[in-house]
DNA sequence: CAGATATATGAACATATGTTCATATCTCCA
DNA sequence: TGGAGATATGAACATATGTTCATATATCTG
């Protein structure tokens, strides 16, 4: 069993992960690293609405920004959260397959 | 890449991973299955607010209720899930000793 | 240096969410 | 059947959170 500071910490990584916006952000940046307005545009969202998430998703060690010129590249930072994410779309597929089965 | 839906289902799921509340219930069943009274003692909350995100795990299979009479019991309902928050316990767990290293 | 481009940030707002309190529902037993 | 115990649920509330808009900061180039 986590300690109670650790519970916290792990509940607000989850957090994180927990909202459509961010969790897009994370899986295209798995999918493929890239500058934040190449990100926005993959997304169809807001130049500032992508930069608002990647300071959390930054902040919290999950991407990585590296600045080139005028431009930022993000990429995963942390393989062990993003490998959890992918356990985590594995599992949603297996799960939607097995009610289909039925 | 997850699908639309897919994506929103697992940020669905993250996110009630995402609260400390909801997370010491899971663990708590985790670690021993309990009665809903047993589960508010155990982590020193109301009756009412345990119930209450017991109703949202269960709705999410997370976690499975069995009533014995008066009193139901709940358990960790997909493994896949349960092993997965383990697994972020131990990434928590080394990141905090890498950090200590330090 | 001035302007343009890329990103970050702060304020404001609407909505979502966790918690509490009161009460309903369900189950057992005298 | 009636009451007690165990759990579920609804309303209300305070707070947290995601999004937008406006603007600041940083970097490059002419």
């Amino acid at each position: 069993m986590p300690s109670e500071d650790q519970t916290i910490e792990i509940a607000e990584m989850f957090r994180l992960m927990g909202d459509a916006t961010r969790l897009r952000i994370i899986l295209a940046c798995r999918e493929k690293p890239a500058f934040v307005n190449e990100l926005a545009a993959r997304l169809g969202s807001s130049q500032s609405l992508i930069s608002h998430h990647l300071r959390l998703l930054r902040a919290a060690r999950i991407l990585k920004a590296e600045r080139h010129g005028k431009q930022v590249f993000y990429s995963p930072a942390d393989e062990h959260i993003s490998s959890m994410i992918a356990d985590m779309v594995h599992h949603v597929g297996e799960t939607v397959a097995e009610e289909a089965d039925v």
